[in-house]
DNA sequence: ACACTACTGCCATAAACTGTCAGCAGGTGC
DNA sequence: GCACCTGCTGACAGTTTATGGCAGTAGTGT
């Protein structure tokens, strides 16, 4: 039993750098001859882990998670399964993508009759959403992600363009439209921006002076919204 | 790495039994001794599987499932999670509770900065749900798992109160309300009950003599959907 | 009382894991 | 070309772990 744990702390030391690292660093970290490290890293391939190691240069690990063996209930099963399914219709393409293939990769593992069960207990036959984004949203994800600041051209609902610095760090998903929340430079506030009214964005690598839980915090107090589940 | 394979053959094994099954019928299945058997049934117990032993009786594994290890992207985690916010907050309370289980379960594993990102980057604010049902909503989950046939006395959009047998094979869930799709042995035709309309239910253990996953197609034929993700 | 079962401890054997050593391959800098 | 760093593989002995058989305890249903 001690192997499987060993597995799973090398895979968040593999996360914790950004930069490759050598397979000595490695070993020595998690208590390992170099050898038993090139067997670990072998076995977490063979799992299905996306580790890539480059001679002269040392391993890297593709931004993702591995779940360890986890038991679901029933229903807990069903919630994912329903959720994945509203996120695959309700949310813009890249996401409701990853929302199928997740769902995919739960179905795949699932004995044949709780599949079945999966594929009719649940069903979302709500409108399509079909406001069309023309913002980015998987690179306002990633923004929020990074902490970076955005450069936003935005018209409001009176049709005035504005151009903005924006500390983005949250995004509602709503019925109808996605609103992007973020701490605006120009109004020296919190402001809503619904991306469909974002007209223009440029993502830069410029990451803003605040941490993203304080603001969400913040604007979560400011609003009166009870802390999420 | 022969150990963890056969630690989830033996749960489908246990799972495909719904009886109690010995634990010397399993050692012989899974072509191991008796001795390793209790071993195994005590390493799967110690991570988290809910396998009951009783003596002259033999093991049973309570319904739900093990995921084995996998491997998600992280667009994968967050429509999850996304997914698992919204179940709940826009399911009945039980499954509602099965998603932040679900939801809780997943951000426990997840390493510190990722399960920062996912307390922030996806809120739903939608109005929350309020019609209140006066259905079981999990009975009705659990009649459609097993095929059995509903008792239903139901209140139409007129006001008028009839009581049918039913064959529930699908719930959809509305931006408003929640809708169970069933077979109508009055009508003879398939028939959409609005779950807050449900007057009373009685569940029977009495197996519709169809197959859900045909009669969910049947109906996806004659309302033109296509066939789910 | 009896059959059946879960469960535990013990111990010899079998299998797997681990570390050390050696060597090969690919890239970088001198 | 040469030294150097790194990933990667094979072989072997020592160590650890897993396994199977055996004996025994205890709970359950007939």
């Amino acid at each position: 039993m001690a192997r499987a744990e060993r597995l799973l702390t090398l895979l968040q030391t593999l996360r914790r750098y950004r930069r490759p690292v050598s397979g000595a660093a490695l070993a020595t970290e998690t208590g390992v001859s170099l050898r038993t490290l090139y067997r670990d890293i072998a076995s977490l391939q063979a799992q299905g882990a996306d580790i890539e190691g480059e001679a002269g240069v040392g391993y890297v690990l593709k931004p993702g998670f591995m779940l360890p063996p986890m038991m679901f209930s029933q229903e807990e099963i069903e919630a994912l399964v329903l959720g994945s399914r509203w996120v695959a219709r309700a949310a813009e393409p890249r996401l409701a993508g990853a929302g199928a293939d997740a769902l995919a990769k739960i179905a795949a593992v699932l004995p044949d009759d709780m599949r079945e069960t999966i594929e009719s207990a649940a069903l979302l036959v709500g409108p399509r959403v079909s406001s069309e984004d023309k913002a980015d949203l998987p690179a306002i994800r990633k923004a929020i992600r990074t902490e970076r600041i955005l450069e936003l051209t935005y018209g409001d609902e009176r049709g005035a363009v504005s151009v903005r610095r924006v500390w983005p760090f949250a995004l509602t998903y709503l019925e109808q439209v996605r609103v992007m929340v973020a701490w605006c430079e120009l109004r020296q506030d919190f402001r809503h921006f619904r991306t469909d009214r974002i007209i223009e964005m440029a993502p830069s690598e410029v990451r803003y002076p605040r941490r993203r839980d304080v603001l969400l915090k913040e604007w979560r107090d400011q609003q009166g919204i009870p802390s999420e589940p």
